[in-house]
DNA sequence: TCAACCAAGTCATATAGATGAATTGATGGC
DNA sequence: GCCATCAATTCATCTATATGACTTGGTTGA
């Protein structure tokens, strides 16, 4: 990429703020407007320095920042990249359901692994409340919903109610969705510009319901967990509320609470 | 504090890791150790630099990964202090209990509150074996057990039943228990030497027991969710096996996740 | 053909030093 | 006594530069 493609714009006085935090926000700036496609490299450190009028240590410092965030990632003797948001890595960044350990057993570490995914219904709606005050949109905007059910080991486990506003995913369809090759967020990425960066969840203990006990083939009021989560997009920006409903008879929501910030 | 006091070694090569890192874990043998306690000033960075032989900026490099993992903090003007984990902010690392947010004003967000605690139980007992896996040690060694109950806003909301190896905590009796001025881990911390910083949680629905629903004031049966927790100290060490019980009706146990590492 | 080598481009590490900002305690004037 | 000021100490930011490591692609030589 060359560097006058950016429209990298002079950084001004903003507020006392350090340089190198200005030249985060510039980065991110270019990022988030999309001039810079997800997979792409950036231009060398030496020129964005110098585009900027700054250090190399002061670019690398806003660099190090966006890395940090899997905003960027840098690699040795080739470039640094716009994140691609499809590896294994990512998907268990949103993925927390692990088999419960063996409690007779417990040195074996379950083996972490992928879910198997069905599509269970796919329709178009206006939204209710709930999802607009999750989405921020207005109730009775349209949205589109659909529900996944995931296996894990063949045993159906999580039933997913997906919900997202028609307005930012013009042309999805069910074909498109059950024809994604890869996970749903990487589509969100490569069909319709949207990273997913981070997610709300908030859990709860519920009686599994009529629809959820069919999907899951479980008893009706059966104990099971609800976790509602908001996922977001640059700036906060709320892009896909979902309830998931977990089986936790034989598999863990699993959380690790870590002060690395 | 002085810089002899501290014992700092010689930097040897280390299997060729990088300088930066070879001085964190060296200012991390020196804090695990106790030679510095929790609140204590370092010396201040250009004589730890000289006496690790090293640049300013090489420890500063390693001086800023422990203060990202909130082993350090760092004052302006003041100091760098070995962290001291009795804040607010800390607190609410480990507990994520919020308010449901009413459904018909979503945007009221609820006020964090902390939580009364009440010891509803303690006793000294034995290590059983989910308690051995967890804490690491052998079935049949001594352990303390107790049992808190968190209210919020006068309500029951959780029941904790805690385990802690009782060779760790020499002396903990229910009297400093009760007496204890701030909250558990800040007792672990000024009385035992204890710093958590990490915790790992298993989420899971269950059905309320005899005892926990005796403690929350609940129906037998009710769906609860149940927290399995295990809190980690330096070189991810078991420090405490907590099995918290949660009446999710007007609460949820919320989570973020994000890729900020 | 193939392997070894080399060179260019990139990020990674380490150093040295200048300047700024926050805190603290001492000094001095009133 | 009290307040303003100043100086010393500390961390924070920014620059400049040198060297190493990794990747890629081309060249060379057998």
């Amino acid at each position: 990429m060359k560097i006058n493609t950016l429209d990298l714009v002079a950084l001004t006085d903003a507020g006392a703020a350090p340089l190198y935090r200005q030249v985060k926000r510039e980065l991110q700036r270019v990022i988030e407007s999309g001039r810079c496609r997800p997979g792409q490299a950036l231009p060398n450190e030496a020129a964005i320095a110098a585009a900027l009028q700054v250090s190399i240590g002061t670019l690398r410092r806003a660099v190090d920042e966006l890395v940090h965030e899997h905003v960027l990632v840098r690699r040795q003797g080739k470039g640094t990249f716009v994140a691609l948001h499809n590896s294994d890595r990512f998907f268990f960044h949103f993925f927390h359901i692990e088999p419960r350990p063996d409690p007779r057993f417990p040195e074996l570490l379950p083996q972490v692994e992928y879910p198997s995914v069905e599509c269970v219904a796919f329709e178009r709606d206006r939204a209710g409340e709930a999802d607009a005050a999750a989405l921020r949109i207005k109730p009775g905007d349209p949205v589109i919903r659909f529900d996944n059910r995931l296996s894990l080991a063949g045993r159906a486990v999580v039933h997913d109610q997906i919900t997202v506003a028609a307005m930012l995913f013009k042309g999805l369809s069910e074909k498109r969705l059950r024809e994604r090759p890869s996970t749903i967020y990487s589509l969100y990425q490569t069909e319709f510009g949207i990273t997913v960066l981070r997610a709300q969840e908030r859990a709860r203990a519920a009686a599994a319901g009529r629809a959820t006990a069919r999907v899951l083939s479980v008893a009706v009021g059966l104990p099971v967990l609800e976790v509602h989560r908001v996922a977001l997009t640059f700036g906060e920006k709320p892009v896909e509320y979902r309830i998931s409903t977990i089986n936790t008879q034989l598999h863990d929501y699993v959380s690790v609470l870590s002060k690395k910030l």
